[in-house]
DNA sequence: ACCGGCGGTAAAAGTTTATAAAAATTTTAT
DNA sequence: ATAAAATTTTTATAAACTTTTACCGCCGGT
């Protein structure tokens, strides 16, 4: 799910904003000044920063030069200014894309999500997902309902086989075969089962009742969506 | 050098872009019809594309459908038309910008820029920066929070690959395989991981704990941004 | 109750990564 | 050209973590 800061000391502004850009399945967190944004920016990870320009402690402009110094997430300017020379300073500075007030939600939803997508673009692609979980496969990480989960490499590479064969019987030969066939003798012990139990604990709702890893009597374990 | 497209029909329009466009050391193209837009871009590989929306012979909106069918390249709107629905339409079929005749023209050159540098147009001579470190490429300098640190070569290289590669694992073989294979022979066992020791060294807060370069056990490390 | 497949636990065994320091190599200065 | 300095690579060892193993008990079917 994509995180967006919004910088805005005009509460009602940030009550529409806000109920719109969830709607749209993005989480959002507010500052309403220049030394707030600060903070919540150094905390958390954003996928998109829209900046007020005129804050009751300082200005846009600096927040999204220090931003700058250390990331690269697109940034929105918000102002009731329009002057010229305000639009070039905002967009020189590093800022993509610069929205006088007053604006329509609708238009600057699009440019939200036109900026998101050149943006994230490339980095969006070659993720798994179903039943609430996230693998991104270039990062490395599993989110279970947005929330960062950490497996082992095993488990993981577990988790991948599952999610690749949705709603498929995997028998536990091919599992190992394809996790463990540095030498083909795979003796009969547990070794699989332990993964399964560890899996389940980190990511199904109730381990002791499993609804994503399903036993399949007699033949293996499912990904069950 | 950049090559950009220009669809527009008004000459003094061009005319006036052209010698703004050619002036920042960019080359230019142009088309006057919907018809000819269509050859052109055929024919040569742009960075990017403006297009004016109400062409004598069609629409720019269907332009870009038929671009966006073939081709990522950023793509500014430029329209008398300020009405809202068609500047969602213009966004949501895959435009990056839309800017409303009358414009000043510096304000296109900022917006231009704007797009150029999210889309990776003007990278290369840039710099990369991230998590407070900024590399400067062509000086190749690197600075952490303002103040230069001195790298040597082979952690320079590293951190580069790093900082090209955001929030994606780097195995041990990709990294040795671009840093090290000159001869096909990697160096073996332990080099990596000194390297990174050093670097972590270098440009961590905490080396103990390291923020920047996290360690993915099984499969290699990251630039965690 | 007995059997067989399944799941739980803990600890041993095995790997991978981190650290430190010495040796080899390259670069730089004199 | 040589010495000195800096950098890179190797070696050795320690620490952290992962995987395997062994053993135990549960539950449903017979």
């Amino acid at each position: 799910m994509k995180k967006l800061l919004l910088v805005e000391d005009d509460l009602s502004l940030i009550n529409g904003l806000s109920f719109a850009i969830k709607k749209q399945g993005c989480n959002l967190d507010t500052a309403r000044t220049s030394h707030e944004a600060d903070a919540v920016f150094a905390d958390g990870k954003y996928d998109l920063v829209i900046l007020d320009v005129s804050l009751p402690d300082g200005s846009g402009f600096d927040i999204c030069r220090k931003i700058r110094e250390m990331s690269n997430v697109p940034i929105i300017f918000l102002t009731a200014a329009d002057e010229e020379t305000d639009i070039i300073m905002g967009l020189d500075i590093g800022g993509d894309d610069y929205i006088t007030k007053p604006f329509k939600l609708s238009v600057l939803m699009s440019r939200i999500n036109a900026i998101m997508r050149r943006s994230g673009g490339f980095k969006n692609d070659a993720e798994l997902c179903s039943n609430g979980i996230t693998v991104r496969l270039l990062a490395g990480e599993v989110y279970k309902k947005g929330e960062r989960i950490n497996l082992t490499a095993g488990e993981y590479k577990l988790l991948c086989m599952f999610m690749e064969n949705p709603d498929i019987v995997l028998s536990a030969d091919q599992i190992l075969g394809r996790l463990w066939d540095c030498d083909g003798k795979f003796v009969d012990n547990n070794t699989l089962t332990v993964y399964i139990r560890r899996l389940r604990a980190k990511i199904e709702d109730d381990p002791g009742e499993p609804k994503m890893i399903v036993t399949v009597r007699g033949m293996g374990y499912k990904w069950s969506v």
